[in-house]
DNA sequence: CCTTGACCCTCCAGTGGCCGGAAGGCCTAC
DNA sequence: GTAGGCCTTCCGGCCACTGGAGGGTCAAGG
């Protein structure tokens, strides 16, 4: 056994650069048990087959969805138990898409009431007080703020 | 002296009810320095008077623009000061203003992602890999991620 | 053989902007 | 006198990393 057509592992720089992530990452990813290194070397290097890589780039994929790691892990446990993980997975997506949704349509809020402030005229000295810009505006919106 | 037209001075639950900000949220602005209690009564309780409270509110209103505490703190000291702020708030808003664009441009193109990794169909059992949603799509944009 | 340099290891601390809880002091009302 | 509501400090946790110190490993070059 052991013979060379053992899956060729990487260690944790090849893996980072397979997966796009940083090995900092990847390392943290072991720490917290996300994608554990499929073994070490004697000298201790973490070593990553073809199948961690591909967690690996789920889980960077995921991330970039706006997924946090702990619905990165659900998934990636559905995954790992061969379940067919698009119903979860569009749960998930569905939550985010409308948080998403909401998030645009805040930054959008925000986005109008700064440029009603740039385009408002810049009178100085006036009263004693601030620059009205941002103590006034008080109306609107409250609540939370993600 | 100390007589009875001394400015009203809140305790910190009325401060934090003036300006819609959580009691512990302002003392953690104490503690960091960015707006100092202006007194504490004998038995050692903050006291804010209506200058600090609006302080607070200018604050949290630049946090909802999305500004960090450092930026707050900037334009506060600015606005200590006596001078324009309109410039350095400017500069802020205007530099924000073209994150949050690029910001909804990126959710947007995150939001149609999803949109259509939800409206492909589910095609279940196919072959022995995972379902193609996340695993796929490694293409179009790289790098930061916020 | 020794050094250089790239890579790897662990451990600890820090980031931002709070939130939560414990353990206790103060003050008013009943 | 006691119940409650407010206040205090201190400490730890959250998220997803990032940075640094202080060391080990390994192949190539002199």
């Amino acid at each position: 056994m052991s013979s060379s057509d053992d899956p060729p592992a990487l260690r944790i720089g090849q893996a980072a650069r397979a997966s796009s992530l940083d090995p900092r990452t990847i390392r943290y990813y072991d720490s917290i048990g996300l994608v554990r290194a499929s073994g070490r070397t004697a000298a201790g290097y973490r070593l990553y087959t073809a199948h961690e890589v591909e967690a690996l780039r789920f889980v960077r994929r995921a991330r970039r969805l706006g997924l946090s790691l702990d619905e990165a892990r659900k998934l990636l446990e559905t995954w790992r138990r061969g379940e067919p993980l698009c119903s979860e997975l569009d749960d998930i997506l569905r939550r985010h898409l409308g948080e998403i949704d909401s998030r645009i349509h805040e930054l959008e809020e925000l986005r109008d009431e700064m440029r009603a402030i740039l385009a408002a005229p810049a009178r100085k000295a006036g009263g004693s007080r601030v620059c009205p810009k941002l103590a006034a505006a008080e109306g609107s919106r409250s609540g939370r703020g993600r």
